[in-house]
DNA sequence: ATTTGTGAACAGTTTCACAGCG
DNA sequence: CGCTGTGAAACTGTTCACAAAT
């Protein structure tokens, strides 16, 4: 399991998805090719990356694909704790918790800077002022930070997110973070998607 | 203007934007690099990709810099239409159009397939059943939806946004999405996202 | 006969390193 | 001198093409 380059870990993830509700018991590189549209010559290329050994002349196991890919992945396992920083439109949005049933992650705090909202708002886990940012997340051990601040606090609430011991934040926000070495940031911003789907066949 | 490797597209986009509220006159490529974490010399052989004028010895001129970016990259000119697809949790989230304000694109019509919604919800554009779909689609030439409808219906929906002439779906369902050549989706999932940082150093 | 596994060629992007300009 | 512009080298990922497996 050495190392997995990047454009094909995304590719794995995506596809172990689709996978969890394909209903036939095998598949051919050909036929992923279909329903994704990469080449089945990447296909093929991503699962040799992984060692896969539940290939045969006739196209892959469904089932056994996806236990290599979620293992090699490290998908399975215990469930990963996120915070969710900002309460505003974005916030909200996730509250219930539901956009990550049944995945490998679950909201285990809310912060915002009003107490007004973190009093008034109804959710499945604990919200609270940012004030406890910091306490909490090291006491949770918390790793990665769902950013959904106002962009005009967004550099300011992701350094005190990297200090307080954050490796991977999911930015919400429209502006660009700087963080540290060994910290990650994944951009969720349909702006920016917007914007690169407008500036030519991507 | 030839044509900009998509890498370093969306990179421009990032720091056309992150551009915007500098509050300097000049900036050179390595403080570029401490507020993005791009190195220096991407960021010069980006400008270089360009054919900017504006550089000299001491830096670039900010100011010129952004007008370089943005009519490389077509970020000017007319505002582009783009259509809401799916009125749930996400999709109101959109609904008043904050998200796009000051961007080159604004939300043109809404569609969901429960009355229920289209006639309740409060909204700044129309919003309009799913059975117009094809035809406001074709009659106001739309080029770009934001897909957030269920998961389940996914699929169903694209292949009718791709058939009414959609060349580029930014998709918030967690399925992936099957397009023909000549449609491009930007993938905006929170999942996918805390998967992909979760999934070693990106 | 189909479909995988895989070395080798290829293409795209980043990094290096340094000459040249202000 | 510090900083840009830019060939050339290095690297990363994708495509090709075909031998091996069933």
């Amino acid at each position: 399991m050495k190392d997995i380059p990047s454009p094909t870990k995304k590719r794995l993830i995506l596809l172990e998805r689709l996978l969890s509700d394909f209903k036939e018991e095998r598949i051919t590189s050909q036929k992923i090719q279909e329903l994704t549209g990469w080449t089945s010559a990447v296909v093929r290329r991503d699962f040799y990356l992984l060692e896969l050994k539940c290939g045969s002349s006739n196209g892959y196991n469904v089932q056994s694909l996806r236990e290599s890919i979620k293992n090699a992945l490290n998908l399975s396992g215990r469930k990963t704790p996120c915070c969710l920083v900002g309460l505003n439109r974005i916030g909200q949005m996730l509250l219930d918790g539901g956009g990550l049933d049944g995945s490998g992650f679950f909201l285990t705090a809310g912060f915002d800077s009003s107490v007004n909202r973190t009093e008034v708002l109804k959710s499945s886990f604990p919200l609270h002022s940012t004030v406890m940012l910091e306490t909490i997340i090291r006491a949770e051990s918390v790793k990665y930070a769902v950013l959904a601040v106002d962009d005009s606090e967004a550099q300011k609430m992701t350094d005190r997110l990297v200090a307080a011991g954050i490796k991977g934040i999911v930015n919400y926000t429209s502006r660009m973070l700087s963080v540290p070495d060994g910290v990650t940031v994944e951009n969720v911003c349909l702006l920016t998607a917007l914007e690169s789907l407008a500036a030519g066949r991507e």
